[in-house]
DNA sequence: TTTCGTGGTTAGTATATCCTAACTATAATT
DNA sequence: AATTATAGTTAGGATATACTAACCACGAAA
């Protein structure tokens, strides 16, 4: 169930735009992270042979069990983090992208701790 | 002034090593990242050419002002998240594998945040 | 029906990083 | 002096990640 931090972005942006899209492309993906089509097309192709997505013939993109879970998981960091960068004075914007990096990168174990400490 | 995450690992870990060795040299550096000489040997014909360090005939490396400037920066970001996550009862060495990775990504204003909430 | 616009794919390129393998240079040991 | 150990370099490879360019497919508009 390891993805690399690449990944992991893709899969989260696939929940948080199924939250306001209808259905998730690899276009709105595209234009999402500000990436170009192609780059998105291999992701997908990568993300559909390890697992984590399926895609149908019309190019409708739903994550499966393993890749909602990992979604969700870097969700979570991303919620947190930034709502917490927030409150600690940081501007909104700074404490999104921020925090989008860090949670890719920290353990569970110090996230754990900064949740249970944020509250 | 601008360098890459490796790069500011090395010339971090040059500030590092040089308080605890007379002098600082390649090896030193590989075994202690525990890369091969020969990725540090690449890493270090770069921070030369971008000016971040001056090396001796004997292969001494020291640090010139823009390469400390980096190296002082990082390694206070260091200190002070690993301190701060310990204290939020993360395992001193996953606080410390953490923090090598955030310091590197986060902004300076979040750090400025975080300093100043962790006091 | 011909032409466009939209969405997707593939091939090949570029950069960042680390690696292995092979080589040079110098100093220490036998 | 010959061998060995230590330090450094260079060439070439592997992986991750995004990019450009060129192409296919399909539905809508002219």
């Amino acid at each position: 169930m390891n993805v690399n931090e690449s990944a992991e972005n893709y899969l989260e942006t696939i929940l948080i735009l199924g939250k306001t899209h209808p259905v998730v492309r690899s276009v709105d993906i595209a234009e999402e992270l500000e990436f170009k089509k192609s780059s998105v097309s291999v992701a997908m192709k990568n993300l559909r042979e390890k697992g984590h997505i399926t895609v149908t013939k019309e190019g409708f993109i739903y994550l499966t069990e393993s890749g909602k879970a990992i979604a969700e998981m870097i969700y979570e960091r991303h919620e947190l983090l930034t709502e917490w960068l927030v409150r600690l004075g940081v501007n909104e914007k700074t404490a999104a992208e921020d925090a989008c990096r860090i949670e890719h990168v920290i353990s569970s174990e110090s996230f754990d701790a900064i949740k249970k400490h944020a509250k």
